[in-house]
DNA sequence: TAAGTCAAGTTCCATCCGGAACAAATGGCG
DNA sequence: CGCCATTTGTTCCGGATGGAACTTGACTTA
């Protein structure tokens, strides 16, 4: 607790969540996601989802009506694509969806013959998964698409800008082994248990 | 198309997608999550994705077990305690999820008595929502483990890089007015039509 | 090699989700 | 006013989702 000053005093709490607000033209956004954006403790978690939201949701969409895949499958499809022959179990680690998910998925594709699967000599439980010609012109197609749409999220941003904002993030991104996935860690029941698992995204 | 350089000329695009490699560690990341940071033309839409994930999974965990609250709840309920009296549809629009999961989640925390909910006087179709002491109380003790696992993520960033990121997504955000939520726009169809909707966020 | 533990995938099933159709109120517009 | 388009919110319903239990194989240890 404890963010919001009562006089004139302004935390770094305050700098950050209010950050960029003088630049935004006028009523450029709508009234609640003004509030959300620029008065909202977790600025960050509002941020980075909303823009998440911006690129799935048409994104998934045109390629739910163009390909048939919905969006597991593609995800699957798009880990393939770059690195070829992982592991179920490497795309769930990579993508945050649960086994089952990925395992349905990855059934659909085979039946679909968009992607091909061999037993991994090494380890006769899991599955070695290739791309097929099939898989890879879906993906070839949908790559165009999408570089576009992230190029018209961030063309609001000077290419400099878009450097910094990309080594920004992977820097975030690569310190993420550190966050517990467990949440809060210190917790007042003794629940000393660790059942991670689970995420998502592209 | 045509991002990958044959020689060792280095376009924008390369940069901005190997941002941030030479400061990882070591083997700080796992295999296929490397090379979905820094081998991944959509660098842009993972980095994002897999953040929000970060956030969202652990936290909306937590909440569920603590307070029997589903994430679109909560997201009903978070969004009141930024800016009280707001209705449904403006919590679709800043939220992104559609009418009927915003419905159905306003009536469970209705039933629950965590909102109350007032006939707007001026248009006799919407309501006009509002936290109940209940409500106010979730939000006010939900909001500390969540500002938490934002610090906790944005640990490895200095101060000033925090700031910089705030404004450089902040900027990105305010410009989302001007992203078609149909996509692609121009496309070899001639559906003209519009039908936008969706979306999705803390 | 037998027992115990762990990891990879699959299946089951209750729940959730969202598109589409719907009812009711509002807002033009002639 | 009467008609039609739009907006707000709800209901229906088929399909998707993910937790838990399960099967099979691998690894460890004695």
């Amino acid at each position: 607790m404890a963010s919001r000053d009562s006089g004139l005093t302004t935390t770094l709490d305050d700098l950050l969540m209010e950050a960029g607000r003088r630049d935004a033209p006028d009523g450029a956004v709508d009234e609640l996601i003004a509030v959300k954006l620029w008065q909202n403790p977790c600025w960050f978690s509002f941020r980075i989802n909303f823009l998440a939201l911006q690129f799935n949701v048409p994104i998934y969409r045109w390629i739910e009506v163009e390909f048939g895949l919905q969006r597991v499958e593609f995800v699957v499809l798009y880990s393939l694509s770059l690195k070829n022959g992982v592991t179920a179990s490497a795309i769930c680690n990579s993508s945050g969806f649960p086994r089952n998910t990925i395992s349905r998925a990855i059934q659909k594709l085979i039946d679909k013959k968009i992607v091909r699967r061999e037993v991994d000599p090494n380890d006769l439980r899991s599955f070695v998964l290739h791309l097929t010609d099939e898989g890879r012109r879906i993906v070839d197609e949908a790559m165009q698409p999408m570089r576009e749409r992230e190029q018209l999220m961030l063309k609001g941003l000077s290419p400099a800008e878009q450097l910094m904002l990309s080594e920004l993030l992977a820097k975030v991104v690569a310190d993420s082994r550190k966050w517990p996935e467990t949440w809060p860690s210190n917790k007042k029941s003794s629940q000393e248990t660790d059942t991670p698992e689970e995420m998502e995204e592209v």
